[in-house]
DNA sequence: AGTTAATATTGACGGTGTCAATATTAACCT
DNA sequence: AGGTTAATATTGACACCGTCAATATTAACT
């Protein structure tokens, strides 16, 4: 057979890639070396470097990735034209929840600002674009409102980012299940939507 | 009365979580490793394992100080009788808030559930009086509500956290001044006695 | 005193990121 | 075509890391 593997793996860079991300979603982001990640492949141990300059480029180009994923999920939300003005404002919120609770490890990581390169202008430009698009939702959906703009965008945001991170460390165990039957993130939007006077 | 412990550093134990403070706040939680902070206490490298079984006992300990120092704080805050139903309710979210900005470095280890034990004792213990003592305040505050107590506790608990996190990765980094000559964070927390209908 | 238990040291193992030197191969250019 | 160059992969080294086992030291107690 061919016993002899070829020297060039062809496209390394998306093995490496994909390799990772099955590594993180397994036994999280402490788990994705660059040795893991070679070994994974198949590959010797510093064959990466001609894809990833470091570690730290290979986590950021995986939170990019991440990032572009959730605004394709909004997008794709957004595109319901039947939406009333409080789920059109969190349609990102939902998203980012929604993401979060399902790949941990993933989300975990977008946070990490040791590992990952927040100067990265691919990082900002991708995080910029979620961000604005917050702010463009909340502003259609009230034009006028006693809170500033940006309170209201960072505020929300900020709520489920939070909400999503300690629930992970296990602050809420037994009261994040429900209450009155609804999900605790459910019943958190609401209270945002008292606030802003939206439904 | 002479039972104090050590012999050769007289007081290795507390030396060691000292360093490590030290460690934490100056160069971030990667620089806290068993090996430098028994080379900065001017010790062997296994030394510290007679006091802490290994590095994430050392980072648990420094985390629940954290906490149990928050907590104090939180508990001067209240001791003031002049306060308002809304400066009340605020007083843990401010403590945290304030810590945070101050001290991003052990603000970001509270949080890292892959290198503190979230099971431990003392930690369960700490953070659980911290929540509890929000909720009381809340209940105090707000006697009848449209809201579930714990949801208005986990969403504050949350916009505070998930906001200090998400500016210390530099994400509202021109946003995040001021607004109308305050702190977005005071910003904030004003859409919250807006929920609450409390001042 | 002498024994014991606590504490500290030394050395080893396997893991990590990253670099430099080398080997292999693809791509390009007369 | 063939030969040169650039891209890609390997090997090996270095300095860290956490952790363990064996050993040495010393405080505390009987």
């Amino acid at each position: 057979m061919s016993k002899d593997k070829p020297f060039h793996h062809r496209n390394l860079k998306e093995a490496l890639h994909d390799a990772a991300l099955s590594l993180l979603d397994a036994d999280g982001v402490s788990a994705v070396t660059i040795r893991a990640v070679a070994r994974e492949v198949g590959v010797s141990h510093a064959a990466p470097v001609n894809h990833y300059k470091d570690r730290q480029s290979l986590l950021t180009t995986i939170a990019v990735q991440q990032f572009q994923n959730i605004l394709r999920d909004v997008e794709e939300r957004l595109g319901n034209t039947s939406l009333s003005s409080a789920e059109r404002i969190e349609a990102i919120p939902s998203a980012m929840l929604d993401y979060g609770l399902k790949y941990p490890n993933r989300y975990q990581l977008l946070w990490r600002r040791d590992l990952i390169d927040y100067a990265d202008p691919s990082i900002v430009e991708i995080t910029d674009r979620i961000y604005d698009w917050l702010c463009e939702e909340i502003q259609q959906a009230i034009p006028e409102s006693a809170f500033d703009r940006d309170t209201v965008a960072i505020a929300l945001w900020s709520m489920v980012h939070g909400y999503v991170d300690m629930r992970q460390n296990g602050m809420f165990e037994e009261k994040s299940d429900t209450v009155n039957g609804l999900p605790r993130q459910r019943a958190m939007l609401d209270v945002f939507r008292a606030v802003l006077g939206v439904n």
